[in-house]
DNA sequence: ACGCAAATCGCCCTCTGCTGGGCCAAC
DNA sequence: AGTTGGCCCAGCAGAGGGCGATTTGCGT
C-alpha cells in the first residue's frame, strides 16, 4: 500500500524490529537486498536498538511505536530519532526538536503516515508518503508517533549508497549505520538474525507534477548476503515499490506450522519439530526421564552422577556445560558484562537480564494477574504476587514458627526478634537510634527534611524549615516565663496568672462577697474570707510548738518561732490538729486533678516564685486586713498555708 | 545426524524500599 | 481521656544476581 505525497526530499527511517499483534508468518524474501519484515514470536513486545547504539524502544501489542529511527533529509543528512510513546488520547503538539508522525489505519491496513512536526527541522517536509507491508502492523485506528531528533547531519557512508543501486533508478536508498555492537543489538532486539537488519526504506522518485515523491517501506535488509544463495527457492517476493527491479532470488525456508519457527536447514527444522511431537526416545535409566537428544540425556545423567566436566579455575564450582562455566566466570570472576543498556549504565552478563532491565525503562508489564489489576515485569514477581491472593506463606521462622510470604520478610523478622546483634541505624542529625533503615528514612523525612514553607513556633515568631529544629526550639519555651508585666518585674508562665496580677496595678476586684459585699482580686481570697468570716463551722488550725506549747495559726509563723525556740519543727504531713471544714474531693483522675491544678496554679500566682521578693504586692487588699490570718505582709507560703485550712 | 557453543527460558534467590497498622509515650 | 507523632513490624513490590535446563545455529 502506498500513499504518495509530493516532497522535495526523501526520508528514511530504520525499523529495527516490529512485533505485530497477531502472529505473523515469517516471510523473508530478498530482492536486491530488500526483504520482508521479519516477524518474531515472543511476548508481544518490541525492543529495538538504534543504529547509533543510543536508543531503544519497545512496541507493546496494540500500541506500537516506531523504534528509534533514523531519518535522512538527504544523502548527506540523517536524523536520529527516538520514538516517544503516546496514545491517541494524549497527543501534544511536537516540541522543538521533535517530529510527530500520525499513522492511520483502515481495515487493518496502514493508510497514511504524516509528519505533524511543527518542531521538526525546517528543511523537513510536513508530509511523506509511506509504503508498508500490510501485515506488518496491527495498528490502532489512529496512532501518533513522536520522535525526538537526537542526531542530525550524519554523513552517510559512501559505500552504503551502493545498496540503492538495485532499486529503481530514481530510488535512493541510504543504508543506515550498521549496529555498533551486534551482540548487544541482538540482545536488545531479542532476535537472532545475523546481519539481517530491518529498515524503513525511503525511495524518492519523480512525481507526477515534477516534484519528488517519497515512499517509505518497512523492510529487512540482509547485509551479508548481497548475492542470492543459489539453489534456494523464494517463498514470497518483496513488494516494495512498483519502480523496483523485480530481481527475485531463490531461498528455501522451512516453516513450522505449529509455531513461528523457521529455519533454512532441514536438519534444524526436523529437530525443532520434535519439540512439538514430544518424541523423547532417550530415557534416563536412573530416573526414567526422557529426552529428545542423546546430548540432553547425557547432560541430565551428569546431574545424577555429579559429573561436571567444566570446572572453574577460580573457585570450586563446576558445570555440566562450558556455557555455564563461561557465564559463571562472568558473574563471579571476570565481571564481564557484554550486554549494556543504552539508556543507563546498566550492564548484564546475560541478554535476558538486559531484556528484563529494559522493562524498567519502558514500564512494560507483560505478566497480568488473573485476579486483580496487578501486572508484573517478570514471571517470578507475578508468582510472588499470587501469594497475596492465595494466602500462602511458605517461609516459616524456625524459632517462633511465624510464617511469611517472602523470605526477606522472614529474614528481617529473625534478625529483629531472635538475633542478639541487632543492626541499629543512628540518625546523623539527632542521634536517634532506629532499628530499620527504612524507618530511619521515615524519621529523616518527617523530622529532618527541609520544607520550603517555614513552620512558625507556636510561642514566638521564630520559624524553621525542619520539624526537628522547630520541636527543639519549642521545648525551650516550656519553662519560660513568657508573660511579663509591663508595670513591674513580675513574670509568669500562664496568661491567666498575669491577668490576676494586673489587677494589683489596676485595683480591680471582681470577686465580691455575697454576705458583706467585700471585694477581692482573687477567687481564692474570697473563699478564704467566706470561710473565715461567714462559716460558723470554721475552726482554724493551730500549729503548736512541741517545745514550748505555743500555738500558731500559720505554719510559717510556727517555723519562724521554732528557729528561735530551737525545736527544728518539721511540717507535719497531716496535722492532727488540722481540721478541715470541707473535705477534699477524692482524687478523681481527670476533673479533680484539673481542679487541683487550677487551685494550685491560682495559689502559685501569689507564691514567692512569681511574686518578686517573695512577698505579696503591697496593696494586697483590704480583705487581708479584715482577716485575722491575712495581712499584707504575708508571704506566699503563708497564704498557701492559709488556703490549706 | 551429531556435537558444540551460544542463545534462550525459567526459576529462585537477595537486597532494597515503601506502606500501613499497632503500640506507646508525650502532649 | 483524647490526640498526635514516633517507632516497630509485617506485607508487598521493584530490581537485579545466579544458575539449571532447554533450544537453536552451525560446523563437521
Amino acid at each position: 500500500m502506498e500513499f504518495l505525497i509530493p516532497s522535495e526530499q526523501f526520508t528514511k527511517i530504520k525499523e529495527l524490529e516490529l512485533m505485530p499483534e497477531k502472529a505473523l508468518e515469517e516471510e523473508k524474501e530478498e530482492e536486491d537486498g530488500v526483504c520482508r519484515v521479519k516477524e518474531h514470536s515472543g511476548a508481544g513486545e518490541l525492543e529495538a536498538q538504534s543504529t547509533h547504539g543510543a536508543l531503544q524502544a519497545k512496541i507493546p501489542e496494540g500500541e506500537q511505536e516506531l523504534a528509534p529511527a533514523t531519518m535522512a533529509e538527504s544523502e548527506q543528512l540523517i536524523l536520529t530519532l527516538q520514538a516517544v510513546h503516546v496514545t491517541s488520547g494524549d497527543v501534544e503538539p511536537p516540541q522543538q526538536g521533535e517530529v510527530q508522525v500520525l499513522l492511520q489505519r483502515a481495515s487493518g491496513c496502514l493508510q497514511s503516515l504524516v509528519w505533524l512536526g511543527e518542531g521538526s527541522p525546517p528543511s523537513l517536509h510536513q508530509c511523506v508518503a509511506i509504503s508498508f507491508q500490510e501485515e506488518v502492523y496491527s495498528m490502532q485506528e489512529t496512532e501518533v508517533m513522536q520522535f525526538h531528533v537526537l542526531q542530525e547531519s550524519v554523513t552517510v557512508a559512501s559505500e552504503d549508497s551502493e545498496l540503492a543501486v538495485s532499486l529503481a533508478e530514481s530510488t535512493e536508498l541510504i543504508k543506515l549505520e550498521k549496529a555498533q555492537k551486534e551482540e548487544q543489538l541482538l540482545a536488545e532486539e531479542g532476535v537472532s538474525g545475523k546481519r539481517e537488519e530491518q529498515f524503513f526504506l525511503v525511495e524518492a522518485r519523480p512525481g507526477d507534477e515534477g516534484s519528488d515523491e517519497i515512499v517509505l517501506t518497512i523492510s529487512s535488509l540482509n547485509m551479508e548476503e548481497d548475492k542470492p544463495v543459489p539453489g534456494q527457492a523464494p517463498i514470497e517476493k518483496a513488494k516494495t515499490t512498483e519502480n523496483q527491479k523485480k530481481t527475485k532470488e531463490v531461498k528455501q525456508t522451512f516453516r513450522c506450522d505449529a509455531c513461528m519457527f523457521t529455519s533454512s536447514r532441514i536438519s534444524s527444522f526436523n529437530r525443532h519439530l520434535k519439540t512439538h511431537t514430544g518424541d523423547k526416545p532417550h530415557v534416563c535409566h536412573l530416573c526414567l526421564k526422557a529426552f529428545r537428544t542423546v546430548t540432553l540425556l547425557r547432560n541430565h545423567v551428569n546431574t545424577h552422577t555429579g559429573t561436571r566436566p567444566y570446572k572453574c579455575g577460580d573457585c570450586d564450582m563446576a558445570f555440566v556445560t562450558s556455557g555455564e562455566l563461561v557465564r559463571h566466570r562472568r558473574y563471579k570472576h571476570t565481571h564481564e558484562k557484554p550486554f549494556k543498556c543504552s539508556m543507563c549504565t546498566y550492564a548484564s552478563v546475560e541478554a535476558s537480564k538486559l531484556k528484563r532491565h529494559i522493562r524498567s525503562h519502558t514500564g512494560e508489564r507483560p505478566f497480568q494477574c488473573p485476579l486483580c489489576s496487578y501486572a508484573s515485569k517478570d514471571t517470578y514477581k507475578l508468582k510472588r504476587h499470587m501469594r497475596t491472593h492465595s494466602g500462602e506463606k511458605p517461609y516459616e521462622c524456625q524459632v517462633c514458627h511465624a510464617r511469611f510470604t517472602q523470605s526477606g520478610t522472614m529474614k528481617i523478622h529473625v534478625l529483629q526478634k531472635h538475633s542478639e546483634n541487632l543492626p541499629k541505624y543512628e540518625c546523623p542529625h539527632c542521634a536517634a537510634i532506629i532499628a530499620r533503615k527504612s524507618d530511619l528514612r521515615v524519621h529523616l523525612r518527617n523530622l529532618h527534611a527541609y520544607r520550603a514553607a517555614a513552620m512558625e513556633c507556636r510561642y514566638c515568631p521564630a520559624a524553621f524549615h525542619d520539624r526537628y529544629t522547630l520541636v527543639q526550639h519549642q521545648k525551650t519555651h516550656k519553662n519560660e516565663k513568657r508573660f511579663k508585666c509591663e508595670h513591674c518585674g513580675y513574670a509568669c508562665r500562664q496568661e491567666r496568672h498575669m491577668t490576676v496580677h494586673i489587677r494589683t496595678h489596676t485595683g480591680e476586684k471582681p470577686f465580691a462577697c455575697l454576705s458583706c459585699s467585700q471585694c477581692f482580686r482573687q477567687k481564692q481570697l474570697l473563699n478564704v474570707h467566706v470561710r473565715k468570716c461567714h462559716d460558723t463551722n470554721f475552726t482554724p488550725t493551730v500549729h503548736e510548738c512541741p517545745r514550748c506549747g505555743r500555738g500558731f495559726s500559720r505554719w510559717s509563723n510556727l517555723q519562724r518561732h521554732a528557729e528561735k525556740c530551737g525545736s527544728g519543727q518539721e511540717k507535719p504531713s497531716t496535722s492532727k490538729k488540722r481540721r478541715r471544714t470541707k473535705k477534699r474531693k477524692p482524687a478523681v483522675p481527670k476533673t479533680a486533678a484539673k481542679e487541683d491544678e487550677a487551685a494550685a496554679e491560682e495559689a502559685s500566682l501569689i507564691s514567692g516564685e512569681q511574686c518578686p521578693g517573695g512577698a505579696l504586692p503591697m496593696d494586697f487588699g483590704a480583705a487581708l486586713a479584715e482577716s485575722e490570718d491575712l495581712d499584707e505582709g504575708m508571704t506566699c507560703e503563708m497564704i498557701l498555708d492559709l488556703m490549706d485550712k
